[in-house]
DNA sequence: TCTGGGGTCCTAGGACCC
DNA sequence: TCTGGGGTCCTAGGACCC
């Protein structure tokens, strides 16, 4: 049995089955969630909802999540709206409401702790979960019940015996979170158990929606091996496409090539990294908690925007964003010493430019003047679709001393910072 | 009809200090 | 006159993920 014992949960279609429990009228059909200013459902006098179609959504924006029932049209995450438009003209289409997800996250998260306290957070609707006491527990308790009686009839399967199933206990624990996170929210999850990480985030995918698989190490060669290389994740577009090229399309082209070729193609770190991924390696530990590194906020334009015609327009949308990261980095207690802003052009080209503070900054009126700066260094010839701004080196707000080093009161929204600076 | 918004991590070069 | 290193901080870009 392996030493640790990984699971991975991931919840099935997420913003799109959330939606579903608002709207059960629309089970069984195409729905997508996404599109920028997508209409809100409209109650009609005889109490049916009318929703807005995909073939009427003109404008930029993504597809956000898309049904099961959207998929078999061809229409993923994170496809442009338009084209998921031709694919898909008479799928509904939701704007997304973010503090609705939020919600449900916090509700399948705090039922999976109630089970399972070791969690670490992957986005709004994933997790790791270390099950490794857990499942030991599991197993002792198996144990037990089948010493105490010749006839184990605790389960609900014929394998669920401890001692013909050595894996019973892992569908055991598995299966309880999955019902804990139905209960809690209604919807379903996917959930891979493995030894690792990057085992576990592969077998999440099996079987979906609505998935459990188990497997440890000596299942990799039969399952994970004809996988393609680019289901690891951490291979993106990028190196699958170069790999691709190197002649290694599966996880197992990758694993059976020589470690000093894939350091020499990709580095010394991801060379190594990508051979040992491939053979299932990974020790990474469950993190339960991490300090944000940054926050940002950026918008795309309705058309592409000059800095030098649109002047104005530009600098009233930069000093909303500062706004708008100033409330952000209010709500989460931070202060930034390094503001950044981020431009892209209609080429797609992006350009970021970062100016670090004397202080620490936590006014809208700083961060908008730390951009300023910014925008000054950053080349403006080309016509922008896209500007953020992003708070970067932070710093707790309550670690901050309310007083410069000197006594003297530090300058509205710049803070002093503690030590030196 | 082009392609959102929020993040993390890594690399590489230059400044600066010892 | 010419020869060094190491270490850290900062900036910019890019890959990748949800």
């Amino acid at each position: 049995m392996p030493r640790r014992w990984i699971a991975h949960l991931d919840m099935d279609a997420f913003y799109a089955s959330v939606e579903l429990l608002r709207y059960p009228e629309l089970r069984g059909r195409p729905v997508v969630v996404g599109g920028r200013r997508a209409h809100e459902p409209e109650l009609l006098p005889d109490g049916t909802r009318k929703f807005a179609l995909l073939r009427d959504y003109a404008g930029r924006g993504v597809i956000t999540t898309s049904t099961y029932e959207a998929r078999a049209l061809g229409v993923f995450s994170a496809m442009g709206t338009m084209k998921a438009a031709k694919l898909a003209p008479d799928a509904v289409l939701l704007p997304a409401d973010f503090e609705q997800y939020t919600k449900y996250s916090r509700l399948f998260k705090a039922a999976v702790h109630e089970i399972a306290p070791l969690v670490e957070n992957r986005g709004i609707d994933e997790i790791y979960i270390d099950l490794t006491e857990i499942i030991e527990r599991e197993g002792a308790d198996a144990q037990d019940r089948s010493n105490h009686s010749a006839h184990d009839s605790a389960h609900d399967s014929a394998h669920d015996n401890a001692d013909e199933e050595p894996l019973a206990p892992v569908i055991a624990v598995a299966r309880r979170l999955k019902q804990a996170v139905k209960d809690a929210t209604g919807l379903s999850c996917s959930i891979g158990v493995t030894p690792n990480k990057l085992l576990s985030k592969i077998c999440s995918e099996f079987g979906k929606p609505d998935g459990l698989t188990v497997i440890t190490y000596a299942d990799i060669r039969e399952r994970i091996w004809p996988l393609p290389a680019k289901r690891i994740n951490g291979i993106g577009p990028k190196a699958a496409a170069k790999l691709e090229t190197l002649g290694i399309r599966t996880i197992g082209d990758l694993a059976a090539m020589d470690p000093l070729r894939l350091v020499d193609e990709f580095g010394a770190n991801y060379g190594a990294w990508l051979h040992e991924a491939a053979h299932g390696r990974d020790e990474r530990e469950v993190v339960t908690h991490s300090e944000p590194k940054s926050v940002s906020c950026e918008t795309t334009f309705e058309r592409d925007l000059h800095a030098r015609t649109d002047r104005a327009e530009l600098g009233a949308i930069l000093t909303r964003l500062c706004e708008r990261l100033a409330g952000a980095l209010e709500r989460k207690g931070y202060a930034a010493r390094t503001i950044a802003v981020k431009l892209r052009f209609d080429d797609f080209r992006i350009v970021t430019r970062a100016h670090s503070l004397a202080g620490a900054a936590t006014s809208a009126q700083d961060i908008r003047k730390a951009a300023g700066q910014c925008l000054k260094k950053s080349p403006l010839e080309r016509k922008l679709r896209l500007i953020g701004v992003r708070a970067d080196r932070l710093c707790q707000v309550d670690e901050l001393p309310a007083r410069n080093e000197d006594g003297t009161p530090p300058e509205e929204g710049q803070l002093a910072l503690p030590l030196a600076g």
